[in-house]
DNA sequence: AAACGAATACCGCGAATGCGGTATTGCCTG
DNA sequence: CAGGCAATACCGCATTCGCGGTATTCGTTT
């Protein structure tokens, strides 16, 4: 995508936000010996990185902590993306349990690493962001096509019977019983039976649970 | 239920459903080089590949390409999951436009790669996917970040103040007016206005209809 | 033929809901 | 400082809901 004409002058500019200064120092040493990057500055706090983004310029890359002092980097991630647009920012944490991971990528992260990664693996990333890649470990990966499968997935197990699931569907929509008797030509009574019979399948007790599991579990 | 063949011997069974005869040696034969890799069956179509694994044992890898005579690959991938879910699948395709990567993964592949990738990222897939990872190309990767990030786009629209939020979040989790009242510690008259106030601004008339807009616009 | 589950229908009652009001207190923003 | 908005609080009433019953019909399965 761009045209390079071979400037010793296309040095990748590289920040890192993570609280442990041990760690810290030990990825900016890293990369600093790497040809092509440099890494000017290295924060302990999404604050700090978002104030320099501001007064300065910004980075190409940033990598990002997730458990951090003030602003955690999920939310820092999203606030660096508003100034920010064209900073690719790659999560690089201990964290993978599928909230995180699902959070960090919808606030707009390009890559997720775990912390646990070789060093040869993050210098990857690097590379594979700025060329429009998404780096992404492959354990997290496994995570995310968990989620994109049970996205799709456990219709079948749904208890609910076909009629049920009728009248759950128009629950949904927000109907009332009545309402609901009508649109399907029964009575108020069997309507509610029915719903009565849905409560107890889904183990709820209101309207608002019953709609919240059929479209949370995806039993429609 | 489906015979173990795993523990006996290291060796990884590698079988490979592709359509283009040529491309299909070649992998062949690249794979079959990599000690520690054996692959057996190669096929050219997918409803061969299914024969196979019902009446021989099935593989613990599957290289499936997506344009395929007869079944496509993602229904096949589909299909041997049903069979064999012990079975790891991975697309090795051309195809790189979202709805197929979507697709695929719903079906429950669990690596994406594009066939201009290198046979060393091949290779280390295999590797990868049995080790529970999830080996999917960058550029793959990059598209499902989209997927991901318009998914949980248009929250930034959401109409409702933070107590409505907070409000509405407990009306999804089931409680009653009277629960949110003792659980906020507010009134429950300071409740009933509340909701009422949300009911308008997402244009519902029911605790259901709510519910349901809350989840599926996912503003909460 | 018997047994069973699903769908249907009906009843009654206490509790919760939806909605029409009004009103006070803060906190911003113009 | 005035006006607006958010959050809070209170009232009343017709409607709806949740849930405890009971009962009939029909298609499957046994």
């Amino acid at each position: 995508m761009i045209a390079r004409t071979g400037e010793p002058e296309e040095v990748m500019e590289l920040w890192i936000v993570e609280d442990d200064a041990l760690y810290r120092r030990t990825i900016a040493a890293l990369l600093h010996e790497i040809p092509g990057m440099r890494c000017d500055h290295a924060f302990g706090r999404c604050e700090d990185a978002l104030k320099a983004i501001e007064t300065e310029s910004a980075p190409d890359v940033l990598l990002m902590d997730i458990g951090l002092p003030g602003m955690n980097g999920i939310e820092g991630t999203a606030r660096v993306r508003q100034v920010s647009p064209s900073t690719r920012i790659i999560i690089l944490t201990v964290h993978e349990d599928n909230d995180k991971i699902f959070d960090a990528l919808c606030a707009g992260a390009s890559g997720y690493l775990l912390k646990s990664s070789a060093p040869e693996e993050i210098v990857g990333a690097m590379r594979e962001v700025v060329r429009g890649g998404a780096p992404i470990n492959a354990q997290i990966a496994r995570r995310l096509l968990a989620m994109f499968t049970d996205l799709a997935g456990p219709r079948a197990v749904s208890p609910l019977t076909h009629r049920e699931r009728e009248i759950l569907k128009l629950m949904v929509d927000g109907l009332t019983k009545k309402q609901i008797a009508a649109h399907l030509i029964l009575s108020y009574h069997t309507i509610d039976t029915h719903i009565k019979n849905i409560y107890a399948k889904l183990e709820v007790h209101t309207r608002g649970g019953a709609v919240a599991r059929a479209l949370h579990d995806h039993l429609l």
